[in-house]
Order: structure tokens, then sequence, then C-alpha cells
DNA sequence: GTATGAATTAGCGTATACGTAAAGGGGGCA
DNA sequence: TGCCCCCTTTACGTATACGCTAATTCATAC
């Protein structure tokens, strides 16, 4: 077993590695998921990823498990595992599912209330977004903008609720990237934002709910627009 | 590796037994839990497990890793798996969630039209609500109420829609088998469903989507009310 | 040249072995 | 008599071994 010192790697980790190779192998290969690192519909078989992670081909199995699961990758026996293209449909799909409840966390924000830090982030958020959108910085928009929805699941109570967003959030994360550059500059979507936390400070949950729905429809639109204008039918 | 003849047990099966023990393995503790076949709290080494099922710990720990990702069961280590208690909140997140996506379903459905067999098993799926109504049968209306969604949620084309739902349906699954007894007579629910078939076939969506949110609100509200008059804190 | 079949090979599913670390009990000390 | 520490036991995490099955390739026949 090379275990070599895992603890020396982890300058970017403070806490130590993860305990169990099994953790560890999920977060790695979940990670060059996210980051688009493994090519998209290539196979990588189980041995290989053992061997690319320095451990036995048990935790790699566990993590591949999980990351199925997850809806991430397939597993295909004899074949190995491959990242899941993702299609205008299924964009469609994960959009769909996180309009929805992201529309009821609005709501559900909304009818308790947030507290001062809470509204300061959210904010803050559209502030930034605003500083990008005049410096035409999309990068620094969509971190901004993933902050400001980050902050706001993240204002949830329900722990199932912020669960599931993320997860679909993460599966759209790759595609999100990768069409960052052919989005029209966001300008209503800034406006949106605003009216939502105007609403959110307002207390009024149903027309939180409302605006974000519409929010997030405009921006499913947007994206089945951009990716069958461009042909891009399989990320 | 005592395969015996796996083939021959599975008359009840009429399919050939899941291809992989791993399936096999996830499949019956699946099972088990949703039955309330294992007392809920109490822990379950992962070795009788195995030989529980006849099998080694390595598919054992696959299903594990599984069904502890959906969030049936917790692993602690060196105490073994265990089924997770349900409490009212646990219940009050996932009935937010169903809520939100079951709404969307209905959205959705009632956006494209339903086809004529569709409608038809909507339909019979009320009927046998108020048969069972008069009859006074609890079982039987539970039976037809899930059938009814489970009708409404497979219209919808939305593959991750339909898998989630079902998933945190599961959840609840165990729960709502016991509450089942002390719920009060669902008039007002088959109304319900009674309307919400109308907007489908009428193809008003947003009415469609509100109408199933309250009877959710509604279910949910009533669900947390048994749970908390009755002292049931954990299921 | 193509198609079909057998032979080979390779990857996985599963069992098992092994080291490690935690939980629990017993003995020693206060 | 009570508490703490060490030792034992046990369960798990991970590595590895093994056999089966499916994928691939090659040969042969049409």
């Amino acid at each position: 077993m090379a275990v070599a010192d895992e603890g020396a790697v982890s300058e970017t980790d403070p806490r130590a590695t993860a305990a169990t190779r099994s953790e560890q192998a999920y977060v790695a290969l979940k990670r060059r998921v996210l980051d688009n690192e493994f090519p998209v519909g290539s196979f990588f078989l189980e041995q290989e990823l053992a061997d690319l992670l320095e451990m036995s081909r048990t935790p790699i199995r566990e993590a591949l498990v999980r990351l199925a699961n997850e809806g991430f990758v397939e597993i295909r026996p004899r074949h190995g595992m491959r990242v899941l293209p993702i299609s205008a449909t299924d964009m469609r799909e994960i959009y769909t599912i996180l309009t929805a409840l992201e529309a009821e966390v609005a709501a559900e924000v909304a009818t308790r209330g947030l507290t001062g830090d809470e509204l300061a982030a959210l904010r803050q958020a559209v502030d930034d977004m605003e500083a990008a959108l005049t410096d035409d910085d999309r990068k620094a928009w969509a971190v901004a903008d993933e902050r400001f929805h980050r902050c706001l699941v993240g204002a949830s109570a329900n722990q199932r609720l912020r669960a599931v967003i993320l997860q679909f959030w993460e599966q759209a994360h790759r595609v999100r990237m990768l069409t960052l550059r052919l989005r029209p500059k966001p300008v209503k979507s800034t406006q949106e934002h605003h009216e939502l936390v105007d609403a959110l400070e307002a207390r009024e949950p149903e027309r939180a709910r409302q605006i974000h729905r519409v929010h997030r429809e405009t921006a499913a639109n947007m994206l089945a627009e951009i990716l069958s204008s461009n042909g891009l039918t399989n990320l």
C-alpha cells in the first residue's frame, strides 16, 4: 500500500485528509467530474482509477456506487465508469427541479424572515453581480450569482431540501461553466435578484416564490436556447 | 462461494433474480426497511446482514452505501447499520419537498395534457378512493391514493423528477403506513383529487399546481398534527 | 469480403484475508 | 469502594485473490 504522506499533499485542505479511502475517492472523483477533468463520454476502468488515486479497487468501487447513484456517472460492466453527458433535455429536467425547489426555499425564507447577516450577504452578492456586469466580467458574475443562490438555499432550515438542491445544482455545474461565455449579458437577471431580495425582506412568500420561479424559468429557457442554437446536444 | 441454485429460489420473482448480489442485497434490505421489518433505531452488523442474506460482506456494503446515500439508513462504524428514525420534523421536510415537486408534475402534466388511458387511470383511482371511503376501508383508500399519485407522477416526462419524487415518497412510506389508522376520515382529500383531475383535464397548469400544493400542504399539516398529538417524535 | 463461430482475454463481482482502531471489560491504584 | 487505564476482542476498512462472463479477435466458411 503506497500510502506515502497523504497529509503533506493537502495544503489546500487544512483539516486532515478525509478519514477513509472511500471518502477520499468519492471526493477526488467527484471533484474531477465537476471540474470537467474527465473527458465526457470516455470510459475509465476501475483499475485505472485505482492506480490514479493510488488505492485499491475496493474504495474506488464504493465511490463509484455513490457517484452513479447521484447521477454523475454511469457504470457499465466491463467498460468502466464514464461521466454522463448532459443533454439539453437533461438540463431542462434539472432546471425544472431546481426551479420548483428553490422557489420553495424562497417562500420558506420569506415566511420566516431573514437575519441581518443573511440579508446583507444576499445584497452583497447582488451588488457584486452588478459590479461584474459593469466590468463585463462573466466569471465574476457567475461566482457572485452562485454565491447568491448558495446563500439563499443555505438560509433554508430544511436540510433535505438543501441537500437535494445542492445535488442537482452540482449536476448542472459542468454545463453551466461550459456555456458561461455563450450567454447574453445577464442584465435582466440581476434585476430579478433585486426584486427577490425585496420580496424576501418584505416577507411576502408568494411573491418571492413567484419571482424566483420566473427567474429560474427564464434562465432555463435561455440555456436551452444556447444549447440548441450552438448544437450542443451533449456536454 | 456457496452459490447453490439461486434460480430455483426465485419462485416469487418471474424474471431471473437480480443479476448481481449487490443488487439483490439492495433490493432485499430496502424492502425490509420499507416494510418496517428492522426495528427502527437498532443496529445490525454487516456480518449479520451477510449471514441473513447468505452472501459475503462485500455486496452488503455496496447496498448499504446506496441506502445510506438515499437517507434510509445510517452507517456507524463498529455499530453497524441502523434504520434511521423519522421525526415529525423529518416528515415536514419530506412533505415540503414532495409538495413542491408534485405540484410541478401537476403543472407539467396539465400543460401537455393527459392521454385517455392516463386520465381513466386517475379517475379510476379517485373512484376507488371514494368506494373505500364509503366502506370505511383505510387500507384500500391508502392503496388507491398511492396509485393516484403514482399515476400522476408516472405521467411526467421528466425522468429525474419522477426518480427524486419516488425516493422521498419511499422515505415517507414507513411513517405513512404506521399512522394510517390514526388519520381522520379523508373526506376532503378525495374531493381535492377530483378537482385536480378536473384541472388536469381542462389543461390549466396553474390551477393544477395550486390545487396540488394546497392538497399536499393540508396532508402535511394533518400528519404533523397526528404525530405531535400522539407524541410520536420518532418512527 | 462478410458473417458466424470458437477461443482468448480482460474486467468485474464477490469472497476472503489482514491490519487497525475503537469499544468494552477487568485489574490495579487511589 | 470507585475510577481510570490497559488489554482484549471485535468490526470494519481495505487489499487481494479468484472464477465467471462478456467482449474481442481470429479463423473459417460462405
